[in-house]
DNA sequence: ATAAAATTAGGAATGATTCCGATTTACTTT
DNA sequence: AAAGTAAATCGGAATCATTCCTAATTTTAT
């Protein structure tokens, strides 16, 4: 996923450019790892001080509808990240200093067979620290 | 994980025997499934009409500690299972509905490679419906 | 029975996230 | 380019799960 890729897919989905989307985007564009929303609004306030959480989350949550970033949950924290793939399906090593990620390839749910439950989604993360912050 | 297992495990960390704590367990090893801080003031009510959210997440965290119950997020709430192993380490197809359980003997780490990072952790957890709540 | 330690009630504090009414901005049509 | 309208934003209040605090009570060990 890059810059000019999400404000495509905002575009086609009838939501408007805006110069704080670009700088969201950007944002995420630079820093390939997992963010909180106050990483967020650290980083955007320099340029936008009045900035609120509102429009942070009611962004961070259409970009996560529409695919553009990628969420998950750690220590009771939302944390977001740009998408990384074209390549599809894919789980992640992540630290959890400095949210950097590592890709993982390998999908368990190919080794489950199924049972009585319907299946509707699945979560594989790996825990620890990455080089730098260990 | 039983009830009086349970128990020696809480006397022998020094912890005390109340009965509240002993209701606790009861709860757990009657419903075997994840159940929220919510969920359990519900059930001790009638008897305890007086507790309080502190009692529990106090007591839920003791348990956590001693590994007699599981955690994990669902939807950024916690909820907490009964240990449902002698049989060690394991995972969880989860249902979304009434926090039912079926375990998988199969854990995923066995395929990762080891690279920069130092690993201290993983989940891996399917969700679902089960037969019942579908 | 007593003392020391642990637990509890009850409510207040915290912190992330969401909601809401009023205002501003981006895009469309004239 | 100006007007209209629908979406986006602001600022602050509200919400919700969870944690903290203190005085009072209960339990264990002596």
């Amino acid at each position: 996923m890059n810059v000019s890729e999400a404000l495509d897919i905002l575009k086609e989905n009838g939501y408007k450019h805006t110069t704080k989307r670009e700088m969201f985007l950007e944002l995420f564009s630079n820093e390939r790892r997992y963010l909180t929303a106050k990483d967020v609004l650290e980083y955007m306030k320099p340029s936008y001080p009045g900035l609120s959480f509102d429009t942070i989350y009611r962004n961070l949550s259409v970009f996560t509808e529409l695919g553009i970033v990628e969420e998950t949950e750690l220590d009771g924290e939302k944390h977001f990240r740009f998408s990384c793939s074209t390549k599809g399906h894919h789980h992640h090593m992540i630290c959890l200093q400095c949210g950097k990620t590592n890709a993982i390839e390998a999908c368990p749910m190919k080794d489950i067979t199924p049972d009585e439950f319907m299946i509707t989604d699945h979560k594989f993360e790996i825990y620890g620290y990455c080089q730098e912050c260990q």
